[in-house]
DNA sequence: ACCTCACAAGAACATCTGTTCTGTTATTTT
DNA sequence: AAAATAACAGAACAGATGTTCTTGTGAGGT
C-alpha cells in the first residue's frame, strides 16, 4: 500500500469503529475490531490500527484500553448546556445566575438545549417550576422554564416578575397600561390580570420556551 | 443516604466521567475514577457505580473495561431530529406516522431536541398544536408536543386520543375506572373530566414532553 | 532464484481493569 | 446503648486487553 489512501481493510476498521462507537458510546477494544471485523489476530487489528494512527485516521493512547480516539465529531457545538439555577415558586425569589461567575461546570444542574431553542440569545438560565401556583399560565408543577435574563421587556411579552410587596414570583404577559399601571395578564384568557403600579414589580427575564417532561 | 438524590462524591463521580470524556473521547476506567476523585480504592468507586447505575445517572457494561455509559454522552450524536408530522386540533384526525415508512429524511418539517429528552424511546414523534382547545391540558396554540407512538397506555400517563364519535383529538390524562368507562382528565384539576366508553376511544400515543416556544 | 517488503496468523506476555471478598469505620435506627 | 445499615479500605482474583515476538505468505523488483 503505498498511497495515502486507506486499505479496503483499514477502511472497514474505521467504519466498524464509528458504528461501535455509536451503538455502544465508548470505544471498541482490538478483540472487539477483530470479531467486528471478521479478523483472525489481535496483530493484525493493531498492525493496521498502527498504520491508521500515521495516517491520522485514528488516534490512539499506549496502554490503554479501548484508548482509541476518533477525529472529533465537528458538530456537538449545537447542543447548549443551560443552567438550572433553582426553582420558581410563588412567595420565593427568583435565582437570577450571578452574570460574572457563570459557572455552567460546577455543583448546578444544567439541561442540555439545541442551540435552535436558544436562538442564539445571550444570558439564558432554566428554572424548574415547582408547585402549581402558575397552572393559569399554561405552566405545571416539574416545568422547566428557559428565561433570558432581562430587566425590561415589550409590551405582551412574557415575563418572569417579581412582584415586591406581594413576595411573589410568576409568569405573566407584561402590559404596560397608558394608564402608567403594569397589567399582568395570564396566558389563559379566562383568568383575571393582575394589576401593579412599576415600582412594586421586578422584571427578572423574560421566558423564551417552556419544556414539560412527562414520564 | 435516603433520597433519590446523588450524593456529594457522586454527582463529583459523574462529572469526572464527563470531564475525562470529553478531555480523552473514552471513558474512563475505575482506576481513573479512583485517582481523579482523590478516593482510596476501586471498591468504593464499584460501590458509587453500582448506586448510580441504581438511580439512572449512568449505565455500565459488565466484564467490559471502560465500560461506562452516560446517559447523555457528551460526543455528537446527541441531536435527534424528530419528524413533526402534523397537527394536532380538536376536530381533527391525528396524523399518525406510518410506521413502515419512517422517513425522516423527506419533505416533513422536524424539530431538534436533545437525546435527554427522547430517553431512548422508540417511534417518537411530534405535533404542533393548533388552536387553543386543549388549554385545560396546559397546551397552548403553538406547542410542539412530543409523542411515542403506541396504541396502549398505563393508567394515569397523558395521551393523545381520539374520540371517534365526537370527531375530537385531544390530549388527556387517561385512566380506566373500576366501572370499564374510560375517564380522560384534564391536567388542570379545576376541570372536569371526560367519561367515554372503551370502544370509543383510540390511543394514538404517549405523550413524553411538551415544548413551548416564544419569541 | 533471491531478496525485500507489505501483510497476516498465532501464540505468549505483562498490564490493565472490573469484580469480589473480608474487614473496618461512620451513620442511622431501634 | 445496641443493632442495623451505609459507606469505605485494602487486597486479591480472573478475565480483558494492548503489545510484542516469531513465523508464514505472496507480490514485485533485481
Amino acid at each position: 500500500m503505498k498511497t495515502g489512501e486507506l486499505s479496503d481493510k483499514q477502511r472497514r476498521i474505521v467504519e466498524f469503529i464509528r458504528n461501535f462507537w455509536l451503538d455502544n458510546n465508548y470505544p471498541p477494544s482490538v478483540r472487539d475490531i477483530v470479531a467486528g471485523c471478521g479478523l483472525s489476530s489481535t496483530s493484525v487489528v493493531d498492525y493496521n490500527l498502527k498504520i491508521l494512527e500515521k495516517k491520522g485516521a485514528i488516534r490512539r493512547h499506549r496502554e490503554v484500553s479501548r484508548g482509541i480516539e476518533l477525529p472529533s465529531p465537528p458538530d456537538s457545538s449545537n447542543i447548549l448546556n443551560i443552567p438550572v439555577t433553582g426553582q420558581i415558586a410563588a412567595g420565593q425569589p427568583i435565582p437570577v445566575p450571578d452574570n460574572d461567575t457563570w459557572d455552567v461546570t460546577s455543583n448546578a444542574d444544567t439541561i442540555e438545549v439545541t442551540r435552535d431553542i436558544i436562538r442564539g440569545r445571550e444570558g439564558v438560565y432554566a428554572l424548574k417550576v415547582k408547585g402549581n401556583s402558575m397552572i393559569e399560565d399554561l405552566i405545571n408543577d416539574g416545568d422547566i422554564v428557559l428565561l433570558q435574563s432581562v430587566s425590561f421587556v415589550e409590551n405582551g411579552e412574557t415575563a418572569a416578575v417579581w412582584l415586591k410587596s406581594e413576595k411573589e414570583a410568576t409568569l405573566k404577559k407584561f402590559f404596560l397600561e397608558p394608564s402608567g399601571k403594569i397589567r399582568l395578564q395570564p396566558a389563559n384568557s379566562q383568568m383575571q390580570p393582575i394589576y401593579a403600579s412599576p415600582d412594586n414589580i421586578e422584571v427578572q427575564g423574560r421566558v423564551i420556551a417552556v419544556i414539560r417532561q412527562l414520564d
